[in-house]
DNA sequence: CACATGATCGCCT
DNA sequence: GGCGATCATGTGG
């Protein structure tokens, strides 16, 4: 299986010049769907021969541990493939879909909780493709992000790191979670997180909010 | 060991 | 809207 490890260049940012921050742990701890509503206007970066390149995360979706259908820690289930998602939150939960596509995942909560937040799609920076990172999959291409980066901490000073930046914050959609009709009732549930001033959602922004919100 | 299936995407009609 | 690529993983024998 072949794994493309190089980040887009047009992915070049400069943390410390832009005046982006790390979070503290504290961040990644609380509830998955407060983490998955912070985690939309904050950056994804990864540092690939000494250079920064990262985007702007403009959707997410919360899976919320072993009451979730949709979530594969659904029952507890613990194999060697989800055991990051055990992990403290600021852990990388990487996994790989259809055979070919990569889904990197944010670990929210205390350890042994296995609950996470998906990265659906980023912004790059203007000279970007606007659409080049609007997928889970085309995001993890985009930023070279593969499954051996899965269990990293996000906050250990490593290549993968989170950043935010203060100022204004985002106008958030929510909606049921894409890809997942299988999950039962849980298919249902309003656990995605979009920008809805952002182009680079994928699919359709259509917001739910209003409308009956099943539990949690 | 065998086999069914995805937390997707791009191309097709 | 539909479909196929492509393979690690989970489950069952």
């Amino acid at each position: 299986m072949i794994a493309n490890r190089t980040p887009a260049p047009c992915l070049r940012i400069d943390p410390a010049a832009q005046g982006l921050s790390e979070p503290p742990r504290a961040f990644f701890r609380r509830e998955t769907t407060t983490v998955a509503r912070a985690l939309i206007g904050a950056w994804i970066a990864r540092r690939w021969r000494g250079r920064w390149y990262g985007a702007r995360i403009v959707e997410t979706e919360a899976y919320i541990g072993p009451t979730d259908a949709a979530a594969h820690s659904w029952k507890g289930r613990r194999t060697a493939r989800v055991e990051p998602m055990y992990r403290e939150g600021g852990h990388l939960y990487v996994f790989l879909v259809y055979g070919m596509y990569r889904c990197a995942n944010i670990v929210t909560r205390r350890e042994g909780d296995a609950q996470a937040v998906l990265l659906r799609a980023a912004e790059g920076p203007e000279d970007c493709a606007p659409r080049l990172l609007s997928g889970p999959g085309k995001l993890c291409a985009a930023l070279g992000i593969t499954v051996s980066d899965s269990g990293l901490d996000l906050l250990g000073g490593g290549a993968l790191r989170v950043f935010r930046r203060r100022g204004k914050k985002p106008r958030i959609g929510v909606s049921p979670r894409i890809g997942v009709d299988y999950a039962g009732e849980a298919a249902g549930w309003p656990l995605r997180f979009f920008d809805l001033d952002s182009a680079a959602v994928s699919g359709r922004n259509r917001s739910v909010v209003g409308s009956r919100m099943g539990s949690r």
